[in-house]
Parts: C-alpha cells; sequence; structure tokens
DNA sequence: AAGAACGCCAACCGCCGGCAT
DNA sequence: CATGCCGGCGGTTGGCGTTCT
C-alpha cells in the first residue's frame, strides 16, 4: 500500500509564495492556530497542498524566527552541534530556537560545510592523513579523544555563548527550548513583517489583480482582524504603496506581531496558540537527549542559571 | 555591456515515525 | 496487528540575484 500524496498534484500551486497567499496564510493561523495542516488549504481556498502551508509558516511566517545573518557564537554552536549530532539539522535547530532548520542546513551547506572541508583539509596535511574520511578507520582511543575535544569545543562555545555578560548571548536562544517559547520580543518580528511587507509592495507595483479568490472563511477572519479595515480599502493600498513605513506598521499590526494586540498569556491553546512553537516543541521531548546532549544542556543550563533565576516566576508560568 | 559562472535560499520531494481506527 | 493519515525531517532542486570574465 502506498501513501497517497498528501496532496491533489492537479490545482495545486507550486513555486514562490505570493504576499497574498502570505496574508491569508497568516490570518487563518492567527484564527485557528498552526497544526491541522490538511484542513488549511481547504477552508482558506490556497492552491497549496498542506505540507507547503506549513512549510511556508514554520520557515517563513511563524513569529520569532530570526533572519538574516548568523552571529559568531550561532556560527560556532552549528558548527559544534553539527559535529556532535550529525546532519540531525532539526535537533540543531532546537537549540536555536530562532532559527528554522532549513536555514541552519542552508546556512550549513553554503557556509560551513566548506570551512569544514577546509579545515579538514588543513587537518590532513598537517596530521598526515586524517580527513574526515580517514577518520573512520582511526582506532578507537583516537576516535574517543577526538569526540572528546569535540566535547570541550562544544562546552567551550556554550560556554561563551551562554555567558551573560555578553549582549548577544545565546542564553536568550537557548532558554526558550527548555519549555514553553516565551514570546519573541517585537523586534524579532520585524523581519517576518518586513519581509512580507517587502513582498507585498512588489506584489502591489505589479498589480494586485491576479488576486486569488479568497474563501469566504478567510474573507471573514480578514473582517474579524483588527486591522483589517487598513487593508480593506485600494486607497489604503496606494497610500502604503507611497509609504513604505506606514505599510510596515500596517503590517504589524495586521499579523498582530505588535504586542498590544495579542495577548499572550491567553492562547486558546498550548497547543494551537499563535505563539506556541510547534515546530519546535520542547528539545528535550521532541528529541531525545543522548548523554553527551545532556550533558552539555545542563551544562549551559548551569551556567544560564543566574539569568533564568532573574525570570520572574509569571513569567515563567506563563509558558 | 553582455553573457557566464557562482552563491544563496525558499520550496519541493520522498521517506519515516507516531497515532488513530 | 494491519492499515491509512498526518506531520516532521533531511536531501535536493530551481530560480533569482550577484559577481566575474
Amino acid at each position: 500500500m502506498g501513501r497517497p500524496p498528501c496532496c491533489d498534484k492537479i490545482g495545486v500551486m507550486k513555486g514562490p509564495w505570493t504576499p497574498e497567499e502570505d496574508i491569508i496564510l497568516v490570518s487563518y493561523i492567527q484564527e485557528h492556530g498552526p497544526g491541522n495542516w490538511r484542513a488549511v488549504p481547504t477552508n482558506t481556498g490556497l492552491l497549496r497542498c498542506s505540507k507547503s502551508c506549513r512549510l511556508r509558516w514554520t520557515n517563513y511566517l511563524r513569529p520569532g524566527i530570526k533572519r538574516g545573518n548568523f552571529t559568531p557564537n550561532e556560527e560556532k554552536m552549528i558548527i559544534h552541534l553539527q559535529a556532535l549530532l550529525g546532519n540531525r539539522w532539526a535537533a540543531i535547530a532546537s537549540y536555536l530556537p530562532q532559527r528554522t532548520d532549513n536555514d541552519i542546513k542552508n546556512y550549513w551547506n553554503t557556509h560551513l560545510k566548506k570551512l569544514k572541508k577546509f579545515q579538514a583539509g588543513q587537518e590532513g596535511q598537517s596530521r598526515d592523513g586524517l580527513s574526515s574520511t580517514g577518520s573512520q578507520q582511526i582506532s578507537r582511543g583516537q576516535w574517543e579523544r577526538r569526540l572528546q575535544t569535540d566535547i570541550h569545543m562544544a562546552r567551550q562555545a556554550l560556554s561563551e555563548a551562554l555567558s551573560p555578560e555578553k549582549p548577544n548571548s545565546l542564553l536568550t536562544e537557548l532558554k526558550p527550548s527548555c519549555g514553553y517559547e516565551k514570546p519573541a520580543p517585537a523586534s524579532l518580528y520585524a523581519s517576518n513583517t518586513e519581509n512580507i511587507a517587502k513582498l507585498l509592495k512588489g506584489w502591489m507595483r505589479s498589480g494586485p489583480n491576479q488576486s486569488l479568490t479568497i474563501s469566504t472563511t478567510t474573507q471573514n477572519s480578514f473582517n474579524n482582524m483588527a486591522v483589517a479595515d487598513s487593508f480593506s480599502s485600494e486607497e489604503t493600498l496606494n497610500r502604503a504603496d507611497e509609504n513604505g513605513t506606514e505599510l510596515s506598521e500596517a503590517f504589524d499590526s495586521l499579523f498582530g506581531f505588535d504586542s498590544s494586540n495579542i495577548d499572550f498569556s491567553q492562547s486558546t491553546s498550548p497547543d494551537t496558540g499563535l505563539l506556541q512553537d510547534e515546530s519546535k516543541p520542547n528539545s528535550s521531548a521532541q528529541v531525545p537527549l543522548s548523554v553527551i546532549e545532556r550533558w552539555l544542556f545542563d551544562e549551559g543550563a548551569m551556567q544560564g542559571k543566574e539569568y533564568l533565576s532573574e525570570v520572574t516566576p509569571d513569567e515563567n508560568n506563563l509558558f
């Protein structure tokens, strides 16, 4: 029995998402929460398969995603975690809650893989052929020593990353994965809204005429949205086109990314809450931690304890 | 200036595991 | 237990922008 495809190949759109589709998806998720992806295309009228909707949400539209350049700390984390976990991008991403597995995978494939190859090459030259392929044949003692070095390096990276003095500390990124995700500050949403705003701007330039037929459900959800009014007239769209800032602001509120529009503490349920990161649940729950991982994590947690203790009990209980 | 080569990244594809029936 | 569905994951691709020749 072959598993049927998740969607009909006929009548399903592929390729880049349009801003309009993004809006439909976001508004639907805002209303119903993420999950039950199978129902999303049907209920929204989106000509996308459920998988595509989920991916679009988790990799691009989901609040709290940090986009853009990776910090040196993040880079270190990725390198060491990759050394420890291999290409388990989802597991690695669970240590960097603001990054998607796709992002990390892409970053690895485009930047770090080369770096590693280069380093391996250097190492191989200096150590007389202990390249990555050669390492498969190394003795157990050597393997253990190497593992210890890796662990040590990862530990160091974690220590540095978790250092409370560092403003860029990864602690803020690591912390949410220890439990329910704390709502990201408004600034974190900006990247998302900016992306969408940018897309929409382009779309408006080319003319919104090739618009999709929005299902009644979605139209209703539009009407229900606090700021949908600001997008309900062509006039507003034109005004927004003239002024990028206004557009961004409109999006901020349209998507409820303005913290004032969302009561984070009152998600309909922990499972469907918009901000509950369904793609990255508690890492310890989703990814069974190996002894090393557990140890690394505990080590990091100990170092971050001081910071964590600063969080008020209310904040902890919220999520 | 124009075409080729390269790099980046969003999105797709296929497989797998968990869960419900 | 077998079957089917759903969501998640990792590998790969294709399009677009940038850099190079």
